[in-house]
RNA sequence: GUGAGUGUAGCUCAAAGGCAGAGCACCUGACUGUGGCUCAGGAUGUUGGGGGUUCAAGUCCCCUCACUCACCCCA
């Protein structure tokens, strides 16, 4: 193969025509769903002073210790490429001194260092909402309900919801110590990898692909049993809200979060056509973070959904039946003959853009051939011909690229005319 | 970070130690003011890179790089 000179940095990803546009739809469907919830857009800078991170995902977390993408700048600061959105937009919203409650929503790339795979890129994007200073049940069953009716208006169907809850800083400790406890007594029968997690993160044995392991964890005792009676009954104006908002869910006990930040309501979606990395995106709720970052205790919510996986996960279209042509752009090219024509087309280009009309114009191809092909290759609707007859006679020739049929219009009707042929 | 698999034309893939090929795409012409369709012709490769074995390597061996999948982790 012909080495290219350059190469895609690893784990990043292209967004070539018409790939790029099926980004540009889903991020708005992101936001018309997002505003319809009462979430307002946030950007917040693509990098952060590392501690934004080490001090909200838990020092142990895997994103902290060896996935981050961290760098000094020639100012000797303490810099990470953002590994997720939370605590970013935490950190905006105090900086900012914004007003709480506050619902916002973002999407951007997100970077984490490991090795890529089916759905797992170094380089990512993600949908967030994060409602910031809500306390309801309700918020959660809000959040996950929008996520649902993100997925379903995609048209991604084989998409199911988990939910658990994993308690708070009053119940986990005693739970935990009885988890840890089971575990040890079990010692002998987890993987070198869960013993580990056993001390230093002992809710994610409950996420171990190891047979083994997944025999041991359906006898130790789970969250839900054990929560103290405020986080049982969160747990239950959760899953109450949700039926009465028609969400389906289910039920996951052993459904554990990634970040350490997360207190009572996690959930997640999950596609079957992802492959090993089937979490199209999760999220739950986070009532300690603006805390552990310095702002006042405040309880929140939100999510995070994997833009690439979303768009993996989404239905293919169907080829098109045979012999039949693909949709034409709303694209006009105006053909030129001779130099002189040619002035006129530039004219007629820009007349055409000024009304709206998407136009182009082959300026290297002097035979007029050429330029039809052009108008072909580029998928446009229409060509619209300048020549000596058609100046002669105060009119345009039209072609229309997709049925071949060509006539004559008067110059003052070409706009109407060539947005006619757009569909 | 660990493991496995795969690298041949722009793309999809043949060539199982003996002349590097096909389909699609591309270019030119038939058609000097008309795309697609048809016909005729044309170009395309350091077989990812480097080393080794051999009379001879795309093919076997070693190293390296890239991609893919999985572990890990998670979006």
């Amino acid at each position: 193969m012909n080495t290219p000179r350059h190469s895609r940095p690893k784990g990043t990803l292209d967004f070539v025509p018409p790939v790029a546009d099926e980004l540009r739809h889903l991020e708005y469907v992101a936001a018309r769903l997002s505003t319809r919830f009462g979430f307002r857009e946030i950007v917040t800078p693509v990098f952060e002073h590392t501690d934004v991170f080490t001090k909200s995902s838990g020092d142990a977390s895997d994103i902290v210790t060896k996935e981050m993408y961290s760098f000094k700048d020639r100012g000797e600061r303490d810099l990470t490429l953002r590994p997720e959105g939370t605590p970013g937009v935490v950190r905006a919203v105090l900086e900012n001194r914004l007003r709480i409650p506050v619902r916002l929503y973002y999407f951007g790339p997100y970077f984490r260092f490991g090795r890529p795979q089916k759905g797992r890129f170094r380089e990512f994007r993600q949908y967030g909402v994060e409602a910031i200073g809500e306390a309801s049940p309700y918020v959660d069953a809000e959040i996950v309900l929008l996520g649902d009716e993100f997925f379903r208006t995609l048209g991604i169907s084989d998409c199911t919801t988990e939910l658990n809850s994993i308690g708070c800083r009053a119940c986990r400790p005693g739970y935990r110590k009885e988890l840890v406890a089971f575990l040890y007594a079990h010692k002998d029968e987890l993987c070198e990898d869960c013993r580990e997690r056993m001390d230093r993160n002992p809710l994610r044995v409950f996420d171990c692909k190891n047979e083994g392991c997944r025999e041991v964890v359906a006898d130790a005792p789970k969250t839900a049993g054990h929560l103290c009676d405020d986080c049982a009954d969160h747990y239950d104006g959760v899953k109450r809200a949700l039926d009465r908002m028609k969400v389906s869910y289910g039920i996951n006990d052993r459904l554990v979060r990634g970040l350490d930040y997360y207190n009572r309501t996690v959930f997640e979606y999950i596609s079957s056509r992802l492959g090993a990395q089937d979490s199209l995106g999760g999220g739950g709720r986070y009532d300690y973070l603006v805390e552990d970052l310095g702002g006042p205790p405040t309880p929140s919510s939100g999510f995070a959904l994997g833009i690439d996986r979303t768009m993996m996960a989404m239905p293919e279209k169907p080829p098109l039946p045979e012999g039949t042509q693909p949709p034409r752009e709303s694209l006009a090219y105006v053909v030129w003959m001779g130099e002189e024509e040619l002035k006129h087309a530039v004219e007629l280009a820009a007349k055409l853009r000024a009304e709206g009309v998407a136009t182009r114009v082959d300026f290297d191809a002097a035979r007029p051939k050429r330029q039809f092909r052009s108008a072909d290759a580029a998928g446009a609707a229409c060509c619209v011909i300048v020549g000596p007859d058609e100046l002669a006679k105060g009119v345009y020739s039209l072609k229309d690229l997709a049925t071949g049929e060509q006539e004559e219009v008067p110059v003052n009707m070409i706009v109407p005319r060539v947005r006619a042929l757009f569909r």
